[in-house]
RNA sequence: CGCGGGGUAGAGCAGUCUGGUAGCUCGUCGGGCUCAUAACCCGGAGGUCGAGUGGUUCAAAUCCCUCCCCCGCAACCA
C-alpha cells in the first residue's frame, strides 16, 4: 500500500510570455490528479517546470536589452506565481536553465553519440549570406532567395542528427502492443499514420545559428537543440545520471505525461526512442488533452481576446476557475471558453447546489438544534418493537454516499476529472432532493418528530462532510471551508479512507454558519463589466462580487500588438516605403492555395504579379479593373510556388472577419505614388 | 481524394466500440415548497439523431456505402 508511487508531469512552458489560461487549464488538470492520488494512498512526484532556452527567447531578450537569463528569470517567476495562485501542488519545478539539468543533458547526448545513435553529419543547402539563411532546392524562387531574391550558393553546415529510424519498428510495435500508451487512443492512429508509418526521418538534434542552449561539450560551436534539452526535463528532475539517482530509481517510468495535443507527437515518438536509446523504460502513459477554444475562435493576442487567469481568480475565486476548467470540458476533447459559460457554471453547481445545500443545512440546524449536531435514530432492529421504521429514502441517500468514493474513483483512473465532478454533484443534487422530500421544516413543528427531524440533519452533514472529502482533490479552498461550518475536525474524518464509512461526523459537533461560499453572481451584470474591464480606454472596473482573497497581479498589458497610437517614426522612415497604385489586370486562384489570390497589377509600364491572403473576402472577377495601393518596395516572397512581388494594402477587423481592400476615391492613374 | 475531429431539442454535450422504448446540463413554460444564496423540488413543451425516404437486420443515432457541411493541423495569409 505504501510503496505505490506516481510519477505525473506537466509539459514545461515556454517563457517567452505570460501563460494563459490553456496552461492553467493542463496544470490544474494535474493538480487535481496528484492530490487525488495523494489522498488515495500514493506516494506522488508532480512536476512541472519551464523549459528556457532558443533562439526566441535569445531574441526577445536582445530586444529588450537583458541577457537572456535575466529575460527568463523575470518570466519564470510569474509562472510560479501563476502556481501559487491556483493553489498547484507540484514537487519539483523544473528549469532547463538548472545546473543539473544542463549537465545531465550534454551526459546525455554524449553517451548517445559515444554510443552512435547521435552521428555529426552535415546539412548540404543553399545558402543566402545576407539572410544568413538555408534553403532547400523546392523553397528556392528561380533559384533565388525566397526572402531577399539575391543569389544563393551551395554550402554545407555541420549538424548532429539522432538516428530515429533505427528505433521506429520497436516503437511501433510498443505502441500496437500498449494501446493505453497513448491516449486518447485516436491519437495513436494519427502518430502511426502520419509520421511513424511513412517513415522516420533522423532528426536534426544540434543548431550552430544561435547561443543560447546548452552546448555541446565536446563540441562548442554547436547547442543542443530542444527535443533533447527539453524533454529530458522528466528525468533529470528525478537526478538521472547524478550523483543521487534515488528519486529516478523511485519513480520512473512515468505514470503520465500530460501534455496538450498539439505536442503528443514529440511525447509519443521522439521521446519514447530516445529512451529506448538509453535503455530506460519508457512512461506508461502520454495523455494529450485538448484545447480550451474561445468562443471568438481561437486565442490570439492580436484578437485581444487571450484570457488571463490571474484576473479570472481575482473576480471569482480560485476554487471557481479550477471547477469550471475540470468540470466543463471533456479532458482529451477540445472544448469551448466563454464568460458566460464560465458564470452559468458557478452560479448553478458551486452556488446553487453546493454552496446553497451547505446553507440550508447549517441553517436548519442553526435553527432547530442550537447550532449541534443532532444523533441519527437507530432504526437497525426492525423487531417492531417501538423503534422507528427504517426509512428508505434515508437507505438510498446513505448507500449513494457510501458508494460515491469508487465512482471517482473509478472516473479518476480514466482520468476523466468532468465525469468524477459529475458525480459528485448528482449526489450533491440528491442531497436537495433529499431536503424536499423529507421536509424538515415540517418535522419541526411537531414534537414527535424531533427524532426523525435530528435524523435527517445529521444524514444531510454527513453527506456534506462527504462531499466535501470527494472534492478536495479538485477544489483546494471550499472544503475546508464546508468543514469549517460543519465543524469537522482535522484528520481522519477528512481522509479518503473515511469515505467508506457513513457516520464519521460526530453528533454534537457544532455547526457555524459561515459566509455563502459562492455568491450568486448576476450574469448580465457580470457580462457588462467584463466587457467594460476590457475596453481598452477603460480601467479595470472593480468586481461587483466580494473580492476574494486572491493578490491581484500587475495587470498585463492588453492587447499590446494592438496598441495605439504605435511607437513614433520620423517621416523619413515612412519615406522608405513605396506605395504606388496599381491596376488590377488580372487575377485567379491558385491551386491548392485556399488563403491566396494571384494579382497581377500594372503600375505604370510595369507589371507585377503579387500574392495576397485575400480569397476568403474577395473572388478574382471582384478585384480586376479595380485600383490597389501596393507596397512596390517590398522583398519579393514565394508563396506557394510563385514570386509575389509587393503587397496589397487592405484594412481589417480584429475579428479577422471583416476586410476591404484599400482603394482611391477618385479615378487615379496606375503607377502614381501614395503619399 | 493531405491528416485528424465533428454534425443528436433554442444553446452546450452524452449515447455510437458491445444495434432493441433518444438522455443530460443550461434556457423556456407550468406547478410545488418556504429550511436556504429570488435558491431548492416536480412536471410540460421542444429532436424525422447532417443528407441519401441508400444497404445489412425482425430492429439502426449506433454497423456498411455514397454525398454535403463545419472546425483544427499541415502547406501558401509580409
Amino acid at each position: 500500500m505504501e510503496n505505490k508511487t506516481f510519477y505525473l508531469t506537466t509539459p514545461i512552458y515556454y517563457p517567452s510570455d505570460k501563460l494563459h489560461i490553456g496552461h492553467a487549464y493542463t496544470t490544474v488538470a494535474g493538480d487535481a490528479i496528484a492530490r487525488f492520488k495523494r489522498m488515495t494512498g500514493y506516494d506522488v512526484f508532480y512536476l512541472t517546470g519551464s523549459d528556457e532556452h532558443g533562439q526566441k527567447i535569445e531574441r526577445k531578450a536582445l530586444a529588450k536589452g537583458v541577457s537572456p537569463q535575466a529575460y527568463v528569470d523575470d518570466i519564470v517567476s510569474t509562472f510560479k506565481d501563476l502556481w501559487a495562485l491556483l493553489d498547484i501542488t507540484y514537487d519539483k519545478f523544473i528549469r532547463t536553465t538548472d545546473d543539473y539539468h544542463e549537465k545531465t543533458v550534454q551526459k546525455i547526448f554524449r553517451k548517445l553519440y559515444d554510443q552512435g545513435d547521435i552521428y555529426k553529419g552535415s546539412y548540404t543547402g543553399k545558402y543566402c549570406t545576407p539572410c544568413e539563411s538555408f534553403w532547400t532546392e523546392t523553397q528556392l524562387a528561380d533559384g533565388r532567395c525566397p526572402d531577399c531574391g539575391g543569389p544563393v550558393e551551395e554550402m554545407t553546415e555541420d549538424a548532429y542528427f539522432f538516428r530515429m529510424s533505427k528505433y521506429a519498428p520497436r516503437l511501433i510495435q510498443y505502441i500496437k502492443d500498449h494501446p493505453e500508451f497513448i491516449q486518447p487512443p485516436e491519437r495513436a492512429n494519427e502518430m502511426l499514420a502520419n509520421f511513424l508509418l511513412p517513415g522516420l526521418e533522423d532528426l536534426c538534434v544540434s543548431r550552430t545559428s544561435f547561443k543560447w542552449g546548452i552546448p555541446v561539450d565536446f563540441d562548442e560551436r554547436h547547442v543542443i537543440y530542444v527535443w533533447i534539452d527539453a524533454l529530458s526535463n522528466y528525468i533529470t528532475a528525478l537526478g538521472y545520471l547524478q550523483d543521487d539517482p534515488s528519486l529516478f530509481e523511485k519513480y520512473w517510468p512515468a505514470n503520465v505525461h500530460l501534455v496538450g495535443k498539439e505536442i503528443v507527437r514529440f511525447h509519443t515518438i521522439y521521446w519514447p526512442i530516445m529512451l529506448m536509446a538509453l535503455g530506460i523504460p519508457l512512461p506508461k502513459q502520454v495523455f494529450g488533452h485538448g484545447w480550451l477554444v474561445l468562443s471568438g475562435g481561437k486565442m490570439s493576442k492580436s484578437k485581444g481576446n487571450v484570457v488571463d487567469p490571474v484576473e479570472l481568480c481575482a473576480r471569482y475565486g480560485v476554487d471557481a476557475i479550477r471547477y469550471f476548467l475540470l468540470r466543463e470540458v471533456p479532458f482529451g476533447q477540445d472544448g469551448t471558453f466563454s464568460n458566460e459559460a464560465l458564470l452559468n457554471r458557478i452560479n448553478s453547481d458551486l452556488a446553487n447546489d453546493l454552496g446553497n445545500l451547505l446553507s440550508r443545512t447549517v441553517a436548519m440546524i442553526e435553527k432547530y438544534f442550537g447550532g449541534t449536531v443532532p444523533s441519527p435514530e437507530k432504526h437497525d432492529c426492525g423487531c417492531g418493537c417501538g423503534c422507528h421504521e427504517p426509512k428508505e429514502d434515508d437507505f438510498d441517500l446513505i448507500n449513494t454516499a457510501l458508494s460515491l468514493h469508487r465512482a471517482v474513483e473509478e472516473k479518476m483512473d480514466a482520468l476523466k476529472m468532468p465525469n468524477a465532478l459529475a458525480e459528485i454533484f448528482a449526489f450533491i443534487g440528491k442531497c436537495n432532493k433529499y431536503i424536499d422530500i423529507t421536509m424538515p421544516w415540517a418535522l419541526a413543528k411537531n414534537e414527535a418528530d424531533l427524532p426523525r427531524l435530528g435524523t435527517v440533519l445529521y444524514n444531510l452533514a454527513e453527506s456534506l462532510r462527504i462531499a466535501g472529502v470527494l472534492l478536495s482533490p479538485f477544489l483546494t479552498k471550499t472544503p475546508e471551508k464546508m468543514f469549517a461550518q460543519l465543524g469537522v475536525p482535522q484528520g481522519y474524518d477528512r481522509s479518503w479512507d473515511s469515505l467508506s464509512v457513513f457516520g464519521v461526523l460526530e453528533p454534537g459537533t457544532k455547526v457555524q454558519k459561515g459566509e455563502a461560499l459562492f455568491p450568486r453572481i448576476d450574469v448580465e451584470k457580470e457580462l457588462a463589466a467584463l466587457e467594460a474591464a476590457h475596453a481598452p480606454a477603460e480601467e479595470a472596473k472593480a468586481p461587483e462580487e466580494p473580492a476574494q482573497q486572491e493578490q491581484k497581479q500587475p495587470e498585463p498589458e492588453k492587447g499590446e500588438e494592438e496598441k495605439f497610437p504605435a511607437e513614433e517614426i520620423a517621416i523619413e522612415d515612412f519615406a522608405r516605403i513605396d506605395l504606388r497604385l496599381g491596376l488590377v489586370t488580372a487575377c485567379e486562384t491558385i491551386e491548392k492555395a485556399d488563403k491566396l489570390l494571384k494579382l497581377t497589377v500594372r503600375m505604370g509600364e510595369e507589371e507585377r504579379t503579387i500574392c495576397s491572403g485575400i480569397r476568403k473576402w474577395y473572388e478574382p472577377a471582384d478585384l480586376i479593373g479595380k485600383t490597389v495601393v501596393v507596397v512596390a518596395n517590398l522583398k519579393p516572397r514565394k508563396m506557394r510556388g510563385i514570386i509575389s512581388h509587393g503587397m496589397i494594402l487592405c484594412a481589417g477587423d480584429p475579428a479577422d472577419e471583416k476586410l476591404t481592400v484599400v482603394t482611391t476615391l477618385a479615378e487615379a492613374e496606375h503607377g502614381w505614388t501614395v503619399r
